[in-house]
DNA sequence: CTGCCTGCAAAGGATTTGCACTCAT
DNA sequence: ATGAGTGCAAATCCTTTGCAGGCAG
């Protein structure tokens, strides 16, 4: 009975690790993984909100708040990150395996947590004026990571937060 | 009947430059000012939540209604600033004058709205475990800045939101 | 005096929770 | 079989809004 059959290797990627995990695989859990990894095939940033709409487009037995207790425990398990936009909103990409939880730091006793590289994961920025939300290589808050740590012993998660400020096309609209 | 007696050189200066501006000083909007500033003094990092509890028991007669309106207003007027923590609370500066109206891009027709320096406002890192904010100094993002203004166009503004990471102490906690 | 700002209270919308039930394992 | 995960609906949270009155300018 499992519909699998249309799942991307991202979403089987997923649901295999959450079975190994002893993670339950539901129907629910299962259109979650799917409308999230969909939004992220696309480069669309999708809030809770959106995700339980689409949710319930792909699958109307599934209820909203299962969709926001899913969305919480898949990210505390590790499975899906959020990322917090900056106003009010969070968004939701499909964690590709290999950085795994971040979120129990009590067992993080096998790799460079902080020194070494972000992994997995990039980073956004949001544009105030269209609200537009752009990806950007993780890389390019090396120098800025580097300067928190060194000065103030900040260890800095660039995947975690969008940064805002205005994207080219509202820039040339704004400038006139 | 103006108890400015006690006033800070910020909060006068804002109250100098609201008139200037033909903005009301009323007792409200003055509470406000008045606890936004102590907090920035104390750098403490305060929600709307929060500076509406302060302004209560400052002046229980001023409403929350009227203290998120009054966030609202000043920050649009430019005598606050907003910064967005990760997550989903908002904080608030007193704003130091030479920098005002970013917000309202239609009236934009006497000063450099996007290409001019950031002026004032520093950045802010906001620590995952203990939920502190640190203040950062805004050059710290000038490499970034660059790198994305020459990237994909987009121009940053740093002071606006507030990245995540782990703090000093609490790297040392969880490192163990 | 005029109109912006305020107090009040009720609406608003997104997210969370208690409970009993269902289904994945 | 067993309990993690779910559906349902109500509760909850912070924030916003309509309106009439008050005070700053």
């Amino acid at each position: 009975m499992e519909e699998n059959a249309v799942d991307s290797p991202r979403v089987a990627s997923a649901v295999a690790r959450m079975r190994a995990c002893g993670e339950r695989v539901t129907p629910a859990r299962h259109a979650v993984l799917r409308v999230v990894d969909l939004a992220d095939r696309a480069d669309e940033h999708l809030t809770a909100e959106v995700i339980g709409a689409r949710v319930f487009e792909l699958a109307p037995s599934v209820h909203r708040a299962t969709v926001y207790r899913t969305l919480t425990s898949l990210t505390e398990a590790g499975f899906l990150s959020q990322v917090h936009l900056g106003g009010a909103s969070t968004i939701y990409h499909l964690d590709a395996p290999g950085a795994a939880a971040e979120t129990d730091p009590a067992d993080a006793a096998s790799g460079p947590a902080v020194e070494g590289p972000p992994a997995a994961g990039h980073a956004h920025v949001r544009c105030i004026s269209c609200g537009r939300v752009l990806d950007v290589p993780p890389n390019a808050f090396d120098s800025l990571a580097a300067r928190l740590a060194d000065g103030i012993g900040f260890a800095l998660d660039p995947a975690r937060t969008a940064l805002l400020g205005t994207c080219r096309a509202c820039r040339a609209d704004t400038a006139d």
